[in-house]
DNA sequence: GGTATTCCCCAAAGCGCTTTGATTATTGCG
DNA sequence: CGCAATAATCAAAGCGCTTTGGGGAATACC
């Protein structure tokens, strides 16, 4: 069934029935009615190759994605995406991913914009200085970073969560239970959220005096594997640290058998704080100790994010506006006071 | 650029310009030449929306993405989506998502299909007798299922493990260490493999005279604590199981703190075997016993579906013809002999 | 030499929609 | 009553591509 059709059989042109159905006011309230009665009775649904073809518009959202075989999607990335695809659902969407090499994703964005194939794109894990920002504001098609680049100089819509805010609250409620000693293991230090991560427990230790010092800090991917290691590495040093904090749970995982490994208990001997995007399948209450976390569900940033691009895409939302989440700190078992000289 | 532009620039027909583009062999080499270096030059691209309209081929395939607040994405989707944007990215198409209510696909299958949104789909997570491979059977579009179903009186396209074969073997390898009361901790029945899974173990334990007992089966959503706690309702029975299959890595975390907390000992009072997808962020060697483990990439099977699913489009592959790639069984430090009785 | 092939290329007709520019009723106003 | 304004509809022109159905020129065949 097309409007051709659809519109033969209610006798009227083309027009009137396009019109009438896309909210247009230039057709009769009855009419309209009729037309939309027919169409909805004969499950009529605009072809959206035609409709992009005349419009330019696509109906859909797009994500440039990094592939490689040295490329890991990481599995922050779905649960996002089931925020994501919550709000597309309700909202009638579809997500368009466009594999890029990724070494040279700058080609697929390009192309991607310059086919319309997709009305506005979401970017995420921003770099510092992340030149995707500056080539999307160039290209000006709508979009939003979810996290937040560095040393760009222009404004730019995103949505991030407090990293700084969280891990200087870490660090100051471990400052607070007496530890001096605090290590951080974070990700990857290209990705703008360890800088900010780093930057807040550091200027929370520095409010007491203290210093994050460089041999202090661990930067990996955040694999279960890695956080094992940098804990190991950091655990072994001596004086060694009395509290971790730590990028995510399965880094945490990681740094807990590390513990074990070293007889070193938690939070006895040691005190760990780790960030929790809310994973359904992994619970840092279920840890062994259950595990004390900032928490911020990334699901959620997956839906705000669907919902500020359908606002961009008609237009309700412009500007370079920025959204900052707060982050809850959750104190759980695996922190306790800084062990007492004889225990460290 | 456009097809009109470019072919006034070469003085040609835009028939001669799209034939010389697309290969066709009623062109003169000579000028398919000159075409497609001026094409190349002007970084030509014909725009897929027109493409689509005038070919009804969209050049991507497809996705049905179950979702609600109480749906969880797992996180070997991302995964496969690893290995299906490999294959995606080298071949230059791209991958749609398309969101539907998890309690009504069929509309939303219904509706990609109808508007040629996409060239093909894959299905994952395939239930018994899944209703969404007859429907597609029906729509007649190319897809392929990852996975199989059960019980339906047709054949179908499809790619799966051997999820049978793979616990068949773990299975007979604990018999053969000795054990008698093997239990299992699977996915949610609902799930086909789950089915499989449990019927290869089973009928390894009955090749030797043994049961799997209805009680020493737990069926659930595959999360760290629902390992947990099938493990605990296992371990708590009285004789207890001195085996533990078990069908993801991420319930065995669950598993593996279960038997801590309750004083068991792995390998010494129960052997472990679990099923790993081959994620890069959790692998079983670095469980705090190596994890013994049937294995098999998600992500290769990702690439491999992309790889059929284009030959399908492309009409290279026909027919409903299954390919089921075989599980390696790796042993590693979580199984041991069964514990005498003065331990059990 | 004339006719049949083959080789290249072209004009034009879609694909299914939106949108522009008119056209035909209807109503309002002096 | 006549003319302007308003409302409601339509025909037709794109959007950028593929593909059908020819057609002219060069080559082959008898």
């Amino acid at each position: 069934m097309n409007l051709k059709q659809l519109s033969q059989m209610l006798e009227l042109s083309q027009t009137t029935v396009s019109r009438a159905l896309n909210g247009y006011p230039e057709v009769n309230e009855e009419t309209r009615r009729r037309v939309m009665d027919a169409a909805r009775r004969h499950g009529y649904r605009p072809n959206p190759s035609a409709r992009r073809l005349a419009t330019g518009k696509a109906g859909m959202i797009g994500y440039v994605l990094p592939t490689g075989s040295a490329v890991d999607i990481d599995p922050h990335f779905v649960e996002f995406l089931s925020g994501l695809g919550d709000y597309a659902r309700a909202h009638d969407f579809d997500l368009v991913l466009s594999p890029a090499d990724a070494q040279d994703e700058e080609t697929t964005y390009r192309r991607v914009v310059a086919n319309k194939q997709v009305d506005a794109l979401y970017v995420s894990s921003p770099k510092p200085a992340d030149k995707r920002i500056k080539l999307l504001e160039q290209l000006g098609l709508p979009y939003i970073v979810h996290g937040r680049s560095e040393g760009l100089h222009f404004d730019y819509p995103f949505m991030d969560i407090d990293n700084e805010g969280a891990f200087h609250e870490a660090g100051r409620l471990l400052v607070q239970l007496g530890h001096s000693r605090i290590a951080l293991i974070n990700g990857q230090r290209a990705e703008t959220f360890a800088v900010f991560r780093e930057r807040g427990l550091r200027n929370a230790l520095a409010a007491s005096g203290l210093v994050l010092a460089t041999p202090m800090i661990r930067s990996f991917a955040m694999t279960e594997e890695n956080g094992y290691r940098a804990a190991r590495s950091l655990l072994e040093t001596s004086p060694r640290p009395t509290a971790i904090i730590c990028s995510s749970l399965i880094m945490a995982l990681g740094v807990v058998r590390a513990a074990r490994d070293l007889g070193i208990e938690i939070p006895k001997d040691m005190s760990l704080i780790a960030h929790d995007d809310v994973f359904p399948w992994l619970k840092p209450e279920n840890f062994s100790v259950p595990l004390a976390t900032t928490r911020s569900s990334i699901r959620l940033a997956g839906a705000r994010i669907a919902e500020r691009l359908a606002a961009r895409i008609s237009g309700l939302e412009e500007g370079k506006s920025g959204e900052v989440w707060p982050v809850d700190l959750v104190v759980r078992g695996s922190v306790a006071g800084a062990p007492t000289r004889a225990n460290s």
